[in-house]
Parts: structure tokens; sequence; C-alpha cells
DNA sequence: CAGCATCCTTAAGGATACTG
DNA sequence: CAGTATCCTTAAGGATGCTG
């Protein structure tokens, strides 16, 4: 993760986005539940370790896939969301998933 | 590279088979050009390193993207081109490119 | 030409403990 | 709750030299 270009195409520059091994879940569970808390999407994403989580999010912010919103509470609230970019992104890997979900199918099947 | 599951859905399984610095490259690389060499390949691609292009050839083979054709011949000759699965992967990240462009023309743009 | 083998460096990711 | 900080392991990628 991490280079930001130099890019040598779209496919380039959008791949070092998403490239990370949670980011197009995030995406993905932010389209679905709209603005969800980090303990939230922690649970939403089993394995993820709080680290990872809070690397990535930052990242993608930093990208400008996601919006951070902080609530000034105690107990602290924070709320992540996408940006108009990042709900874009989600929309064009929506190809992309559905050619997955064919793999997937084609690797269930018997060998 | 290379985890090949379990996978928790679409966007995953999909994801991992274009994970690797160079993997959606080689697909729009081959697509364009159709059949390509190995040699061609990698003046097409600027900067990959033998190793890793045979890497990648090798697992995209094996997940069926990519096909190898080997010519008897003096001096060897080695086709790769798309198989119907790495093509359709190909077509399904049109979409995920052109966003790319989006954001290279917005990291374009004057701070 | 089309590679494989080897060694090495860097980067990604994970585990654990701690804090405002 | 929402993170940081630190340490450690693994995996990705690169450089170089050699071979059928």
């Amino acid at each position: 993760m991490g280079r930001r270009g130099p890019y040598v195409c779209g496919i380039d520059a959008a791949m070092d986005v998403v490239s990370g091994k949670w980011k197009s879940l995030i995406l993905w569970e932010l389209h679905h539940h709209g603005a969800r808390r980090f303990g939230e999407l922690r649970r939403g994403l089993p394995g993820v370790s709080e680290k990872m989580l809070a690397q990535h999010l930052r990242e993608m912010e930093e990208d400008d896939l996601v919006r951070r919103e902080v609530f000034d509470q105690v107990p602290p609230r924070v709320e992540y969301s996408l940006t108009d970019s990042g709900r874009s992104l989600n929309e064009a890997l929506r190809a992309v998933g559905v050619w997955g979900q064919q793999r997937l199918r084609r690797l269930a099947e018997p060998a």
C-alpha cells in the first residue's frame, strides 16, 4: 500500500488505492451499512486486527474514499462513511464482484 | 499473492486473483495486443523483472486467466493470451479503470 | 528466447500491551 | 470506545547470474 503514483494508467491508479487486504471489504461494508463506528466495522470484518483496520481507514481517508466524523462525547464516538469518490469506486467494483462470484462457483464445483 | 481462499465474498475472490503488482496490467496488455510473447510482454511493462513476470504468468495460468502456448522451435517461442475467464475479468475491470482515470485527473489538478 | 535459481531488501500484516 | 505504540513474522518484490 501507499505508493500513490506515479501511475501508468487508470487501472494502476485504482488498484493502488484498493490494495490492502481489507480495503475492498471496508468499501463494501460501508456501502451496505452507511455510517459505521470503528467497533462495528471491526465486528463486520472477522479477522481484521485493530491496527490494520485503523491503518486502512486512515489511508482511505487520505485517498478521499472515506469520511471520518468525530462526535465529541464520552465514551468517544467516531463514524466512518463513504465519500462520493468511495461510493463510485465501490460501484465500479460491482462487476468485479460479480466476476468473483462466478469464480467462487467454479471453485466450488467438483474438480 | 496466492492465498486462493477461503473467500468471504466475490470481491474478495476476484481481488485475490489480481493482487500482484503487474497482474491487472498484464490483463490489459494481453487484451489489447492479443497473443504476446514473453519478451514482448516484458517490453510492454517497463520496470517488471523477469522473475515477477514469469511468476505472475504462472499464477495467472493456474487461475485460468491466461493461456500459455509453446511452439516447438529454435529459438523457443512461447505465447500468452487471455482465456475467456481472463477476458471477462478484464472486462469487469473496465469500470475500475475509468474510475482510476478520474482519480488521475484529480491528482493532476493543482492542489 | 524464455525462462529458473538464489540471495537479499522492503513492505504488509499480525500479536500484544497500553492510553485518552 | 477508539484508537497508538511496539515488536515480530511473513510475504512480496527486486537484482543478479545461469541454462535449455
